[in-house]
RNA sequence: UCCAGCGUCGCCUAACGGUAAGGCAACCGGCUGUUAACCGGUCUGAUGGAGGUUCGAUCCCUCCCGCUGGAGCCA
């Protein structure tokens, strides 16, 4: 029978079963005892199995003791408790076939030996073969199914919201245009302007920068919703935290006010890292061991602990009270910096902190104001090591007072009448968040850089493989 | 976009301005039920690109390209 690694491996197969795995080799030790050791991984776990080729096996001068990492076999034999230490199961092999040769195998990038993720980035394509990008990709998965499964055992729909959107006023950032018009040879229209009437949508049309203002649409329909989908941002931002292209996870709630929002907010990613850490111990090990120690202490910690949480006001006053010196002056009215936010999470408080109720001016238009006028009812959650990981708000519900926002934001409100509907028609009050996917990654993982938490980043200048 | 740093064999790193060194990998051999093994040997480069200073530049200067980190923007 055919087997994946995972299922040899954790004994999921009897004892002196025929079975065959195939995937891709790790290493190949030779014995003088006349065997060769070949570590054999398909992705289905973090380790990989151990094939014990004797070399009485027709094809072993030929093609076995020749195998090199990055070669792909399939190898059949029996599982048997391995004599050797370090493993519990091993193969005991009738036959190895080699599927694929590295052609040349000092060129082959994955050798058998540390490699920088700077390195790695440049072969992307080759870089899932790794310890570390393997682990990265399942506990990625894990993490999107945990994500999923939440939701809909909460009770939440997926809502698609469209990536394609012909409004620029999701207000979220820079946008990537969608066109189809030939841009060596654009359509004027008489007084000179690029003719968008002829483009594809007859209008202009961009990539997505944020589902939200589409969702809460299904939000005022179906009470519970939230948008899990890839979104992007033509900003010139090269950091260790920002995509061009990245997944985003937008719940929307309906009858619900900042204090639910928060309390959903931290709810779900403690729920998100459990899963994490009881579905993919061999993973977060290896994360452990080798690319952040606190890896699982750290997320421990945040599964068990309340996330403070603080007015924004109180934030203020704590970063006055600190003593410290920071290099943006601390005042009621500034947004708060990274610096800022280190304190708060990494020294004054060590754990996650949801900060709510920012100023009005610092905020976004849609974020509902407070009773003392000068506040809006947003929060973001802040863990050590990773900054703002959740942004959200209770969204802004009275009609006449959104209509002010936007004037006062010098948006069109034409611009936003879809938006203004779901205030004339039944509006209610309503509160959501968002979620940088590859942001939790990276935070979950330790991989210091989010190009290292999605398969094939796309950052400014970069869009290879 | 701004600031800082870096760019030397497939990878990681070294080299007071004076003929470019080592480790890993690869290859060959030895040893071993091995396990990112161990031991020995072999091979590999004119130092990101273009100028300049100098008798002479990896090392100094200018510009360009690229990368990394920090900041801004934000998820």
């Amino acid at each position: 029978m055919i087997i994946s690694v995972r299922q040899g491996l954790r004994g999921e197969v009897e004892v002196g079963t025929k079975v065959r795995v195939r995937g891709w080799v790790r290493t190949r030790r030779d014995s003088k005892a006349g065997l060769s050791f070949i570590h054999v991984s398909d992705g289905s776990c973090f380790d990989p199995i151990q094939v014990v080729a004797p070399s009485t096996l027709a094809n072993y001068e030929a093609e076995i003791a020749k195998l090199t990492s990055g070669c792909s076999i399939e190898a059949e034999g029996t599982l048997v408790a391995s004599q050797g230490k370090g493993q519990a199961f091993e193969i005991q092999a009738d036959a190895v076939e080699v599927v694929g040769t590295v052609d040349d195998p000092e060129r082959y990038p994955i050798q058998p030996k540390a490699h920088s993720l700077e390195f790695l980035r440049e072969v992307a394509h080759l870089r899932p073969r790794t310890n570390t990008f393997g682990a990265v990709a399942r506990v990625r998965h894990t993490m999107a199914q945990a994500i999923h499964r939440y939701f809909h055992e909460r009770g939440f729909v997926w809502v698609t919201t469209p990536i394609i959107t012909a409004s620029d006023c999701e207000g979220a950032g820079q946008m990537f245009r969608v066109s189809t018009l030939d841009l060596a040879n654009l359509p004027r229209t008489p007084d000179g302007k690029v003719d968008f009437s002829q483009d594809f949508f007859g209008k202009e049309a961009f990539l997505t920068v944020s589902g939200q203002l589409a969702v809460e649409g299904y939000c005022l329909a179906l009470s519970k919703v939230y948008t899990f989908g890839p979104t992007f941002r033509a900003e010139n931002s090269n950091t260790t935290r920002h995509l061009a292209e990245f997944w985003m996870i937008e719940p929307e709630i309906a009858f619900a006010d900042l204090a639910a929002d928060a309390d959903l907010a931290e709810d779900f990613l403690k729920y998100v890292i459990g899963a994490v850490l009881t579905e993919r111990p061999d993973d977060m090990k290896f994360f452990a061991d080798r690319i952040e120690k606190t890896a699982i202490s750290r997320l421990e910690k945040v599964a068990a602990e309340r996330f403070e949480r603080i007015e924004y006001a109180e934030a203020i006053r704590l970063l006055q009270a600190s003593g410290k010196k920071f290099e943006f002056p601390v005042a009621w009215g500034a947004d708060l910096q990274t610096e800022h936010e280190r304190y708060l999470t990494e020294e004054k408080i060590g754990r996650p902190v949801v900060v709510m109720n920012y100023p009005a001016e610092i905020k976004a238009f849609y974020m509902r104001l407070n009773d003392d006028e000068k506040t809006v009812a947003a929060m973001d959650v802040l863990t050590p090591g990773m900054g703002e990981i959740i942004g959200g708000s209770q969204r802004e519900e009275r009609l006449d007072v959104l209509e002010q926002r936007l004037a006062a934001h010098k948006l069109d409100p034409e611009a936003y009448s879809f938006y203004l509907d779901l205030r004339r028609y039944g509006t209610v009050p309503h509160a959501g968040f968002g979620l940088g996917f590859e942001r939790l990654v990276a935070y979950v993982t330790g991989v210091g850089n989010i190009r290292d938490a999605i398969p094939y980043p796309r950052t400014p200048g970069h869009a290879a493989f």
